[in-house]
DNA sequence: GCTATTTATGTACAGCTGTATATTAATTTA
DNA sequence: TAAATTAATATACAGCTGTACATAAATAGC
């Protein structure tokens, strides 16, 4: 159709009058949209013209590289995974050095909420909103730590010929409990962070305490 | 200005000229808005609209009790927290027929869950989204829960003269725990909900027997 | 060099949103 | 009973949204 001049909204930057110049990638979209989860924006209020205006291409631009902001999403949960994957790394360096696991990934895990890491910010938001098919993403990210951790410590209490009871669940309520004490510390400036940090390790002492305990005596007294 | 008739929406049902009939309420248009949250969704995804349409009122009615959607969601959030004191309720209630805190808490948490009282679920999902003060807001109803079990924790231990490893974190990591692995059952039918219950009752345990076992001894072994 | 294909843009549209303004009816008050 | 107040509706609008359609430019193949 004949065109009268309406919906426009590229009135500044270089008007780049049609056609094909950059040659954009997936990456591009994804680095702009992190770039829009500031704070505490949550992946849902992406839009998909936000996201190309973020971009700088146009709207229908990104239909080339993703079906739908929902695979957007999708894309930047995979992508939140390298953080994690990362901590581990940093974590495991840690421990070799000396040092007890649960102080090393503690200290790790703060360290990466203090340099902003959007992407680690992303996986402690998303856990339970979004489409189903975020959430789930977000729990295999989730998973992942739980093994890395498991495998660890089953390693580790080998190594000392200490009990571990029922590694799998140890390792799950250490790893879910970092993460909702991770999520509460996104509210926090540095120096409460760091107060909440020591209370964590705290806690996850009880639980390896527990295991210990209970993989020694099953009759334990009850409370 | 004149009218021509354009922006309409109300086609159906009984025409309800206009001026005044029904005195709507508050409690009306939370009721609504619970209406509208169901699986999934996200305190963030209700729009005026569509919660003035669910209440069959005018968008602009809204305003007559709340400033903005964020008000309202506030409003929901509180309304969430008579969920939690029901929960607390019951769990002491079976708690003084006998049987231990950990497993009358769960199952009783459990129950809500299964009855699929949106007001829980509304706490579970929207711990870490939406604004500032909504998270603030349901952050408040959780440390109710916290300090809750945090006195039948240290009034258990009194009478039994066990004692109690830093009673406030114990009560954290017990109340945390419990809302993350809620969270989790969100996503599972029933039977699954079961066997998660089962698993996070070893972890509660865990944290109970660790409490008890540093408390017992400072320099225990640690991994 | 010509053509076909790919990759981007431009325009347009319908649907939703929050809200400003005006109107109408019921209630309260005098 | 008449006037004032209150609580609802109706209309309108600008801004955003996702997406369909047509077009333009750059590249790739021959």
């Amino acid at each position: 159709m004949k065109a009268a001049g309406a919906d426009m909204e590229n009135s500044d930057q270089a008007p780049r009058r049609a056609g094909r110049r950059p040659e954009i990638s997936r990456a591009d979209i994804i680095g702009a949209a992190f770039g829009l989860l500031d704070g505490a924006r949550s992946l849902a209020s992406l839009s998909l013209r936000e996201v190309a205006r973020a971009a700088q291409i146009a709207p229908n631009s990104f239909y080339r590289h993703f079906d739908s902001t929902e695979a957007l999403a999708l894309a930047l949960v995979d992508e939140a995974g390298a953080s994690l994957r990362l901590i581990v790394g940093a974590a495991r360096g840690r421990l070799s050095e000396g040092g007890s696991i649960i102080r090393s990934s503690v200290e790790v895990f703060l360290a990466q909420l203090d340099a902003e890491d959007r992407r680690l910010q992303l996986l402690l938001r998303e856990g339970a909103v979004g489409s189903a098919e975020v959430r789930q993403a977000v729990e295999r990210q989730l998973q992942y730590f739980e093994q890395e951790l498991q495998a660890d410590l089953q390693r580790i209490a080998q190594a000392r010929r200490v009990p571990v009871h029922e590694p799998r669940l140890t390792a799950r309520a250490l790893t879910r409990l970092v993460f909702t004490m991770g999520t509460r510390a996104l509210d926090m400036p540095a120096p409460q962070r760091r107060e909440l940090a020591e209370e964590l390790v705290v806690m996850l002492r009880m639980i390896i305490a527990g295991s210990q305990q209970r993989a020694a005596e099953s009759g334990a007294k009850r409370i």
